[in-house]
DNA sequence: TCCACTGTGTGCGATAGCGCACATACCAAG
DNA sequence: CTTGGTATGTGCGCTATCGCACACAGTGGA
């Protein structure tokens, strides 16, 4: 680990003070993240963090008939694993990179030594634990409530909130599984969209056109979600 | 505060180790919450934390168009505030009394320095967030996923968990406001469950004769989460 | 005893999403 | 240029749930 890493990738290690840093980036491992990787299997052990800089990943829960719901997703604001800190060891999701990239990676007990510290570290990531909560509680509730349609929008806003540029690399079949629903169901509802003019899209690729137009068509939740996620974690850049 | 109170009726409280409670014991002051009582208002500024004991909570989000949805329930295995502990201060959703009954109340920042002690109590108190954690996720698969019928035997069983006893005091109406569907939908599952000889009710009013019945109903949400907390925190009082 | 209220049952038509069976289109490897 | 595979489009009947409009039934107070 000669060089240090950029840990302005990263939101939550870029709010890490610098003495904890020196001694974290020490520790942080750059990876490759390739879509469809599973970081962890539901119920699995877990031997490492994740911080995800240009890659997306999606917290879902399999269920036993093999349907799918995400329950989150977590990209360059957050982390994998916080049931390591928050005593668990494991949780009964599974986490798959959603949109490939780079990330960094850590051991558990690394983190969980930094962690116990109970220094400004722990109150950094519990509270991106609680915007994590929030994400899911809105999760619950939009899977509840609203149409395909509003919660297509919901799911590439927060995408797209995670990456650089206005492109997924994504299938509406994967997006299918990620929402839920039929594959079917994201194609009309992407037919349009695209006939509106807000998005274009081939084979696996889909391209933003005019993302105040997904904002005004996607329901409450994506605002809810976004602010709670700038009220506990204010993006500030280490210099 | 003359008298100590009984830890014994909340399971976080009976976790808490002897010099801790000395302290933490001062300052619980026993409650009665009534039903409908609102402890949060969502965004609103968390003054206490809630240990109920023969009460129920409900966590649910009211959304803009008046309709809601539960995204957690909290019985004497838990707490009402983990956002203090958290770091945020507030959330986005609202606790209201889902079952009458008692409960200690005790003010945010006792706790918070409690919490902050980076001891016992802050690990046990981490670890019901968790399981938290995991009753939410649960709840959005299962909004997703599951039948109104299976949905309503999860939460029977969940509240019934968290009571004494096999008989809940609730109206088809409320139970339809936290599954955030149709009243008429809960009272034609609950003619089911009638008719299958598993639930008895009359107004307002709803006894469970088979409980093995209703767990041969649910989903499989109703287990994870069970399972997730009984994991997570070990049913041990103290003595 | 009667009334008003709250809780529950019922019967519509409407609709969103499902499951399935294909048709089509694009792409890449041979 | 063909071929096979993956991604997307389309059609159709089905079901759960919704929204609404009532009818009915307990229950408690006047």
């Amino acid at each position: 680990m000669a060089t240090v890493p950029d840990r302005n990738q990263n939101h939550l290690l870029a709010a890490v003070p610098a003495d904890d840093w020196t001694r974290l980036s020490k520790h942080l491992e750059p990876i490759d993240l390739s879509l469809g990787q599973v970081l962890y299997e539901s119920g699995g052990t877990m031997t490492h963090m994740y911080f995800p800089t240009t890659a997306i990943i999606s917290l879902l829960y399999v269920m036993e008939n093999g349907s799918s719901a995400e329950i989150a997703v977590v990209g360059n604001e957050g982390l994998v694993g916080v049931s390591l800190f928050m005593g668990g060891e494991s949780t009964p999701s599974r986490a798959v990179v959603q949109s490939a990239g780079r990330g960094f990676k850590i051991e558990a007990q690394i983190m969980k030594d930094e962690f116990n510290n109970a220094g400004p570290v722990m109150h950094l990531l519990l509270r991106y634990t609680q915007a994590l909560i929030t994400q899911m509680a809105q999760t619950a509730v939009c899977n509840r409530h609203h149409s395909l349609d509003q919660q297509l929008c919901r799911w590439l806003l927060l995408s797209l909130d995670r990456l650089q540029g206005m492109e997924l690399i994504m299938t509406q079949e994967l997006i299918s599984n990620m929402l839920g629903v039929r594959r079917e169901g994201v194609t009309e509802a992407a037919m349009q969209l695209q006939a509106a003019g807000i998005i274009r899209y081939t084979r696996g690729k889909i391209s933003v056109i005019d993302r105040p137009g997904l904002e005004r068509r996607t329901c409450e939740c994506y605002a809810v979600v976004k602010k709670e996620y700038d009220r506990l974690l204010p993006a500030k850049l280490a210099t």
